[in-house]
DNA sequence: ACCGATCGCCTTTTT
DNA sequence: GGCGATCGGT
């Protein structure tokens, strides 16, 4: 081989990928433009740092936002670069879960543990307060994860995150509470990663000479502060990512991290991709003026060699059933593979299912499958999670009474109470119940020790999925829940399915009990089969796809942008994320908004999203009748003097009876609604 | 402890 | 419209 000569992986790149790839120094920020071939980019640069550079595949670490991006750039990167295997390539959580259970030792974290889901919060919450309604108990949930996004503790200052009196001292006491357990909740994979690096940096820092992060827009502060720790002045940073598609400030994103990287990490360079490899001219111009509308970007030009392509097809719809039909009608040219159904709410893909399903049309629904936290599958692994952890008072409370043992609450919690007086161990907790309880609550007492015990001794013995055929059926849950609901019993079939392949003993178990945390996509029961299938998504879970054909549904002010974001810069995540959806495209975009929709069993009057407007006309071709009168002004962002109230600005806009009618932010704070045929509004800066 | 009926609230988005 | 929480009767 000639040293000398190029790498084969280095040809198809443009001269800024290539600047990325060949790129030395300390740090690198890569600003990729949707579609301008970052993951490309990566996987080059980690066999251009592998094969040139001479980095041992072992001190690389790639971290991505998802499993499934994980997953296609393990491959990607096996394809590209022999001998890679031992590149890490993980997502911030499993990167952190890998770190815990591997050192965690060190900050007292056993590797027995498993990770708490947002139900598994909330029930814990629930034991650690008193009388907090449902709702309370989801507010305080929501909170405690938020502070840990921002790397907050209980003795931090939370204001930031809620001026909740309460909020400190129960964050204390579920923060206590799960320590005493042992497990882990999703923030903590990062925050106790940090405290863990923070104790002891040898450990762990240093052992990666190169680490490279995707979807950097989508990091959070406490995430930022793990990179800062794990990199010392020799390690080689490498950040990608795009501010115009941060979509995930809800879950504690911060896209500061991105505007200042270049500041936290001095001697970043910077390369900007802006060559978009995948849309057309419209489709990049329809994308292009409606994200100009946000303010605070770093600003980018994607620009494209591509022809200007088909106009984007508009249509006006009456209801959620026609704009099922229409999507149907669409299909009929068999391009299923080729085409996505994107929409803003899970719950919307129901129209589309039902109307499918009759017409016989195969779909895949990505994401919503929401399997893992299924009544039957979450009752099976929180006996699993008990073996796992015998401390785990979560698991047990659910699962000790489940089928009917005669262990009602009262009994559960002498249990749980008992269980301090024996290392928190509930299923010895258990057995001395047997004997102190009365009647048929000692009985289950004992028969649910004796479960676990028989349990306990297969686990070293038995394959997982046996394991688990066994726990189904020698639990009583199987039964219980066939004759509930036979979906269900099959649900728990599909469990075993999954633990096909992991071997015996406490290891396998903590490792699937992670998958099933972590990756909750593994499991579906429809995108497995192969087939011809037109893809049914959400716009967050598109992040990262591409398809021929998009059909954006669901433009309707209140849905997209939702009702709680009109008024802050969450419009303005909206707006990204309509953004990354018409991004997605390649050669077609279908953009749909209704008349009319179901919302909670009523049918409620929708007005077209403000985002249509911001889309310059020549873009489209409309097909149905938008609502009369749309060309009366005063559209959203139209600058207004009233005598009384002074300047302020139409932030939201619709017909009441065949009337136009604006609701105005003033500059004073106040809101009020006009109708502009009789209200006196001047529009300003325009001739009226 | 369990069952059934009623009430209320809900829908963002996900690692 | 549907799910889950809650209450009251057994």
């Amino acid at each position: 081989m000639n040293p000398d000569a190029l790498p084969a992986y280095l040809g198809p790149l443009n001269d800024s990928q290539r600047e990325a790839v060949l790129h030395e120094g300390r740090a690198l920020l890569i600003l990729a433009g949707a579609g301008s071939g970052k993951t490309r980019v990566i996987t080059s640069k980690i066999a251009y740092l592998i094969d040139r550079k001479g980095y041992d595949p072992r001190g690389i670490l790639a971290v991505t936002f998802t499993n499934k991006a994980a997953g296609e750039m393990r491959e990607r990167v096996a394809r590209t670069v022999p001998g890679s295997e031992g590149v890490a390539i993980r997502t911030f959580h499993s990167f952190g879960a890998w770190a815990l259970r591997r050192y965690g030792g060190r900050i007292g974290i056993q590797p027995s543990f498993t990770i708490y889901d947002d139900d598994d919060v909330v029930s814990l919450l629930q034991s650690v307060t008193e009388g907090a309604s449902r709702r309370d108990l989801d507010a305080y949930a929501h909170w405690i994860g938020r502070a840990k996004d921002y790397g907050l503790g209980p003795d931090d200052d939370l204001l930031p995150i809620s001026a909740d009196p309460q909020l400190p001292s129960i964050y204390r006491a579920y923060e206590s509470r799960l320590r005493e357990i042992g497990n882990v909740d999703f923030g903590d994979l990062i925050l106790r990663c940090l405290e863990l690096l923070r104790a002891e940096p040898a450990a762990i820092r240093g052992r990666f000479r190169a680490v490279l992060v995707d979807e950097y827009q989508d990091s959070n502060v406490a995430q930022y502060e793990l990179l800062k720790e794990l990199v010392d002045p020799s390690t080689y940073l490498c950040v990608v990512g795009d501010d115009d598609q941060s979509i995930y400030r809800f879950r504690g994103a911060e896209v500061r991290n991105i505007l200042t990287f270049a500041d936290a990490f001095p001697g970043t360079s910077v390369v900007r991709l802006e060559e978009n490899y995948r849309s057309t001219r419209n489709i990049l111009a329809i994308a292009s003026s409606v994200v100009a509308n946000n303010k605070g970007r770093l600003g980018k030009t994607l620009w494209t060699q591509k022809p200007e392509g088909k106009k984007a097809l508009l249509v006006y719809l009456r209801s959620h059933e026609e704009e099922a039909e229409l999507v149907a009608e669409l299909l009929r040219d068999g391009r299923l593979e080729e085409t996505a159904v994107l929409y803003r709410t899970n719950a919307q893909s129901h129209a589309f299912e039902t109307l499918f399903a009759q017409r016989g049309i195969p779909y895949r629904l990505v994401g919503s499958l929401r399997f893992y936290e299924r009544e039957e599958i979450k009752d099976a692994t929180s006996l699993l999670a008990l073996l796992a952890n015998p401390r785990d008072e979560v698991a047990f409370r659910r699962i000790v009474n489940k089928p009917v043992r005669g262990v009602g609450g009262a009994s559960a919690e002498r249990i749980v109470a008992l269980a301090a007086g024996h290392a928190g161990d509930l299923k010895a907790a258990a057995s001395a119940a047997a004997r102190s309880l009365p009647g048929r609550a000692g009985e289950g007492a004992r028969a649910f020790a004796r479960l676990l015990d028989d349990l306990g001794t297969a686990l070293d013995e038995l394959p997982l999925s046996e394991l688990l055929t066994k726990l189904v059926t020698a639990s009583g849950l199987l039964e219980f829940h066939r004759l509930k609901d036979p979906q269900k019993a099959r649900n728990l079939e599909e469990l075993v399915n999954a633990a096909v392949g992991y071997g015996a003993g406490r290891e396998a178990l903590a490792q699937f009990l992670e998958r099933i945390e972590l990756d909750r996509s593994s499991i579906s029961e429809e995108e497995g089969k192969p087939g011809d299938r037109v893809t049914l998504i959400t716009m967050h879970n598109t992040k990262g796809l591409e398809f021929d054909r998009v059909v954006i549904t669901g433009l309707e002010d209140d849905l997209f942008p939702g009702r709680r974001d009109l008024l802050d810069d969450a419009v303005e995540e909206e707006r990204r994320l309509f953004y990354v959806s018409v991004t997605r495209a390649r050669e077609e975009l279908v953009l749909t908004t209704c008349r009319t929709r179901l919302v909670w069993g009523r049918t409620a009057r929708m007005e077209p999203s403000r985002f249509l407007f911001e889309i310059p006309e020549e873009l489209l071709r409309v097909e149905g009748r938008p609502p009369a009168g749309d060309s009366g002004g005063y559209e959203v962002g139209t600058e207004i003097y009233h005598d009384e109230y002074g300047s302020g600005t139409v932030f939201k806009r619709w017909y009441n009876e065949g009337e136009l009618v604006v609701q105005v932010l003033f500059e004073s704070g106040m809101t009020a609604r006009f109708i502009p045929k009789y209200a006196r509004l001047e529009r300003i800066g325009q001739d009226g």
